[in-house]
DNA sequence: GTTATGACGCCGT
DNA sequence: AACGGCGCCATAA
């Protein structure tokens, strides 16, 4: 028997579901979490082929140092940044989210305190 | 197997 | 701080 590896896109899927309301990881981190560090690109890629029926909380996938990257895309980078303000998201003076207080490591949950 | 694309990340200027 | 270039990974043609 092989191994039935979830496709990429699905592990991308698991571990985005898995980043708590109010917190925020980066493409690195799903990334690293989906089993495949370094694919950062790819994960973007896998987020950007969502539409209006996925229920993935997209909008907590962040760019490196809490840049919203969305910025690619129409408008959408607005409507994620609403999205995490609305879940109690601080942003600095420049358009950074303050990752030290709301930056999600699964690898750090254990001894976070 | 090669070529082209993309919601990324890091380094150099 | 801002801009440009290159590298990395996964998917589609």
């Amino acid at each position: 028997m092989k191994h039935a590896e979830e496709p990429f896109s699905d592990r991308v899927h698991r571990a985005v579901e898995s980043i708590p309301r109010g917190r925020v990881a980066t493409y690195g981190a799903v990334a690293a979490i989906a089993g495949s560090p370094g694919a950062a690109r790819a994960v973007g890629s896998v987020l950007g082929a969502l539409d209006g029926q996925s229920d993935l909380p997209w909008w907590r996938v962040v760019g490196s140092g809490g840049r919203i990257t969305t910025s690619r895309v129409r408008h959408t980078a607005q409507i994620q940044r609403a999205l995490l303000e609305a879940e109690g998201v601080a942003f600095d003076g420049s358009d950074r989210i303050l990752m030290g207080r709301h930056g999600w490591d699964p690898e750090g949950e254990a001894g976070e305190g």
